[in-house]
DNA sequence: CTTTGATATGAACGTTTGTTCATTTAACAC
DNA sequence: GTGTTAAATGAACAAACGTTCATATCAAAG
C-alpha cells in the first residue's frame, strides 16, 4: 500500500522535518526515536530514510536551516542610521524572530551537544557569525561615543542571553503584546549599554 | 570480588552521583546509559540500584539538590541596606554560585523535560521560589523609588537569562577574572534598571 | 496496456537499554 | 574462627534502538 494519493517527497520530506522539529524540542533528541518520528507522520520507519542519510543528518539539517534563516532574516533588516538605532533595530529583531520559531530555536541552543564534532563546529561558526553581527554594532557605537562599554564581547553575550530568555517565559496571549515585551527589552537593552 | 578495602555506601553513592552529575551535564540525561555511570564509577551497573531507585531518581536528587543548595546559599548572603544593596548582592551571588557548578547547572536548566510530570512541578516550584526572591528585591526598589521598572516579573526574567548567561561562554583562566565579570554584568543590571 | 521509477512496506539485523535477582565476596562483631 | 550482613557481581530479561533491504504498490509516461 504505497504512494497514496498526494504523497509525494515535496510533501512526505517537509513532514518528516516539521514531526521531527515538534519532537526533539519536546523531548529531546536522544529520546525520541526514529519510529516516533514516523508513527507521527503517518510512515514506517524505513520509509524515514528516503528523506535523511541517517537521524543525526535530520538533526543538523534543521539546526543549519534555522541558523541560515537567522543569518539571512537579519541580513534583510532595516538597520537605521546611527548604532544605537541598529542596536534597537537588532533588539526587536532577535526577540521577534525567535518568538516566531520557538521549537526551532529550542533545539538549537539545546541540542548542540548531540551533534559530531564536525557539524557542531558548523553550527558554531554559524552562531559566532551572528553574534559577530551584534559585536560590530557595538564596537561601531562606542567608537561614535553613542554607547559606554567596558568590554564589547561580554556585553554582546549579555545581551543576547537576555533577549533569548524570552523564549522561556513567553506564552502566546498572555499579559503582554509581542511589541509590548520588545519595548520594555529594548528600555533594559538600552540602560544596560548605558545610553 | 565485592567489598574492597574503602569501598563502603558512604564512598560509592556519592561517587555514583559524581558520575552522573558529570556525564548527564556531558551527553544528557537521555543519551547516559546507566552502564556508562556504572563503568565511571568503576562497578557493575546492577550495584547502582543500591543507591538509586531507578535513572529517573538520580537526576531528581541532582536536580533537586542542586536547587536546594541554591535556596540555602542565597538565604545565607548578606544582602545590605537598600534595595539596591540587594540586587547588587543578588547580581553578585548569582554569578558566582553558578560559575562555581556549571555541570548542575547546566542540568537543572536543559533535563527539566526528562523530569516526569510530579518531580517537574517540584523542581518548578523551587525555581519559582529563587526567582520570588529577585522580584521581591525589584518590588521592593519599586516602591522605595530607586528602580524604574515597567514590569516586575518581566525584568527579573531578563536578570536572570542575563546573568545565568555566563556560564555559556565563561571559561576560566580567560580573559576575565570571575570578580570582573561581576563587576561589569553588575553595571549592566543597574543600567538595566535604570539606577 | 505496458513499462518505468519513485514511494512505501514490513521483516529482519545486531546492539543496547533499564532493571532484577540469585549468588559471591569480604569487613567486622563476637 | 565463626557467623552476620552490607556491598557487589554477572547473568538474564523483554523491549526498544538505528538502519538495511527485498519486496510491493501505484502514478504517470509512452
Amino acid at each position: 500500500m504505497a504512494r497514496k494519493t498526494g504523497s509525494h517527497s515535496e510533501i512526505t520530506g517537509p513532514r518528516v522535518r516539521a514531526a521531527a522539529l515538534t519532537l526533539f524540542a519536546q523531548h529531546g533528541f536522544a529520546a525520541v526515536s526514529m519510529r516516533q518520528i514516523a508513527r507521527e507522520v503517518g510512515v514506517q520507519a524505513g520509509a524515514l530514510y528516503l528523506y535523511t542519510k541517517d537521524k543525526q543528518s535530520l538533526l543538523f539539517d534543521l539546526m543549519r536551516t534555522h541558523m541560515d534563516e537567522l543569518l539571512a532574516a537579519w541580513a534583510d533588516e532595516p538597520k537605521g542610521q546611527s548604532a544605537l538605532d541598529a542596536l534597537q533595530a537588532f533588539s526587536r529583531f532577535h526577540i521577534r524572530f525567535h518568538l516566531e520559531r520557538p521549537e526551532a530555536v529550542f533545539i538549537a541552543y539545546m541540542e548542540l551537544r548531540n551533534l559530531t564534532d564536525e557539524n557542531f563546529a558548523a553550527i558554531e561558526a554559524l552562531r559566532r557569525q551572528y553574534e559577530g553581527e551584534l559585536e560590530a554594532i557595538l564596537r561601531a557605537g562606542q567608537d561614535a561615543g553613542e554607547l559606554d562599554l567596558s568590554d564589547i564581547r561580554l556585553s554582546s553575550m549579555a545581551i543576547i542571553a537576555m533577549l533569548t530568555g524570552v523564549n522561556t517565559w513567553y506564552r502566546e496571549g498572555g499579559r503582554l503584546s509581542r511589541e509590548a515585551v520588545a519595548d520594555r527589552y529594548w528600555d533594559m537593552v538600552r540602560g544596560a549599554v548605558g545610553a
